[in-house]
DNA sequence: CTGAAAGCGCTAACAA
DNA sequence: TTGTTAGCGCTTTCAG
């Protein structure tokens, strides 16, 4: 630790010199080339090891022009989408040999473009892009440097690439759920400007009118918060007649609805049907078991990565989007309407 | 491949030459120099404006020996208590001046030593583990290289510093908490081999017999988990006299022994009181608001990033072992025992 | 205040 | 199979 910085770590040189080879020999070595003699390989090998000898990823990114890196900028850490994204990107990086870094922007789009700055000052060989809300022009202009794909957000520039999930799809699911169960009058919670919050709301009134209840919409606004459910669901409570279900923009939501529905003396399932969007591990709770939109996080992760990958090993120039399918997960707050309540 | 990789990306030699200026100039101006001349300083930032230049932070690292990284290692990224940490961290960092670089471990030793040699060949001037359950020899092995701090978890090698909450007077907090309410049959769930969960117990044993209460110390054992929580409660719940207060290892596993609770038909804090441990966002939901121990974790990676960077900039060499007090987060889950029960 | 030269640790031709 | 020679892009003496 003499000098602090990097103290004398030992460098190629000097596993050279101490196995009496050449630098280039080890590099080989290091690389696992099968063309070196066992002698030689073993000497290299055990020079290493005494010395400690650990290669400079630097150096060979250095001259290499690749850093077998990539960058993951998630908008915030806090959000438990991300876990599992970035468990499915790990997951594939590992298959191809590449090395994952995250990074977070902490919710502001300055941080934001200041983690991006970092990656690409770092020479990541491409960079996935958890939810940003950054700007779509600093993007564009990134994107012209290295490969880029975001995740959770539709991509607009040419030379971005992104992995959705259906959000439209996923809230007609949720309908066509409800109405299986017998429902009519089913309410949405809005997500307000969150992200894919509109395409759900707009699901919603599709299946709605495809179903034939389009005079039953009924949309109160909300956000992707505890708060924003409670209080949109307290406001549906006091409709007349009541909704016999409610849809909510996701599951943070839908469980500030469920607070709301026992507040006001009522039963989810039994007075209220309650759906949610994201399938958290919140809804997984025994204690809350809520019905729910289960988008493919990991699945959404891998996927990413592969959709980097292909511009950065095979120069793909084409833009995709990659748009995943949402699915069902029923659970306890669902069942279907009050006989009572059927026609009324 | 040829254009892809790093398709010819500015150096710092083209903005010299279009600067009309030598390399060292424009070394000096993008490192914010004060004695250059205005004119070139302009004619030097105006060449690597319109060259879209971006300085190679591996080039600059390689030569300063010094990269202004720190890694992150985290076991699971799923783990909420991660996100504030990491949050702290980050603040931290960016006050003075370094890069925070986070990387999985995903709950296995062996891709933990993967991740954490990533951050050793990327050569970050500082390490910070969160929790890692990998061996101590990997560490003190990699603590000889580069400073290490551990988050969560005591570090055990001369060079390793850590950075903990202080988990026996949590439990103590906990347990004093129930006592003041009034309850004196409390018992405990314990969380396994959870990271700090040996220390809860004991701080919960010594605080019972602190208080008097030694005979009615009541352990069974859990996990760190929903399903452990339940488990244990429920063998709890069949305890005659029934315990009036359950201290669980953690929020997760007092959610699942809520379940139990409720499932048995009884009702927090009514028939039972319930505390957990970590203030998860979980704990915070109204529908849940669950009593519970905070562990300042803005502040333990605050401090963590502190500590650490005492070590690569100030040449520390004894090593440092940060505790940090929790304090209760009282909720709805806690009450005075019924009246009935108080004396049984 | 500015430029020339050397070199960080490593790999990539090219020789031998 | 192995060694030699050039750099990768940048900072850093050291002159001027």
């Amino acid at each position: 630790m003499a000098s602090k910085l990097q103290p004398g770590k030992p460098t190629i040189t000097d596993v050279a010199r101490r196995a009496g080879v050449s630098k280039s020999l080890v590099s080989l070595v290091m690389r696992g080339a099968d063309h070196v003699s066992p002698g030689r390989r073993q000497a290299v090998n055990k020079a290493a090891a005494e010395l400690g000898y650990r290669p400079n990823a630097m150096a060979r990114s250095l001259v290499q022009r690749r850093t077998h890196l990539v960058g993951v900028m998630v908008s915030d850490l806090h959000n438990p989408f991300f876990a599992d994204v970035v468990a499915g990107i790990q997951e594939q990086a590992e298959r191809t040999g590449y090395k994952v870094l995250v990074n977070s922007g902490n919710r502001a789009p300055a941080r934001e473009a200041d983690a991006m700055e970092t990656l690409l000052q770092l020479r990541a060989d491409g960079i996935i892009l958890g939810s940003p809300v950054l700007d779509d022009e600093v993007i564009v202009r990134a994107s012209l440097e290295v490969p880029i794909v975001l995740v959770g957000r539709e991509a607009r520039g040419p030379a971005v690439d992104s992995v959705t999930n259906d959000d439209r799809k996923g809230a007609e699911i949720a309908v066509e759920h409800c109405v299986a169960l017998g429902h009519r009058r089913i309410a949405h919670i809005d997500g307000g400007e969150g992200a894919g919050a509109p395409d759900r709301r707009r699901g919603y009134e599709a299946a709605m009118k495809r179903l034939g209840l389009g005079a039953l919409v009924s949309v109160v606004s909300g956000t992707y918060t505890e708060e924003g459910g409670h209080r949109g669901c307290l406001l549906l409570l006091a409709q007349r007649p009541r909704p016999t279900a409610i849809f909510a923009a996701n599951d943070l939501a839908a469980i500030g609805a469920l607070n709301a529905i026992e507040e006001s003396g009522l039963k989810a399932p039994d007075d209220v049907s309650l759906v949610g969007y994201d399938n958290t591990s919140l809804a997984a709770l025994r204690h809350i078991s809520l019905t729910t939109i289960h988008q493919p996080r990991i699945e959404m992760g891998q996927l990413a990565l592969i959709t980097l990958l292909e511009r950065v090993d095979r120069d793909r120039e084409e833009p995709r989007r990659v748009v995943l399918s949402p699915r069902l997960v029923a659970r306890a707050s669902t069942a279907p309407p009050r006989e009572g309540v059927r026609e009324s």
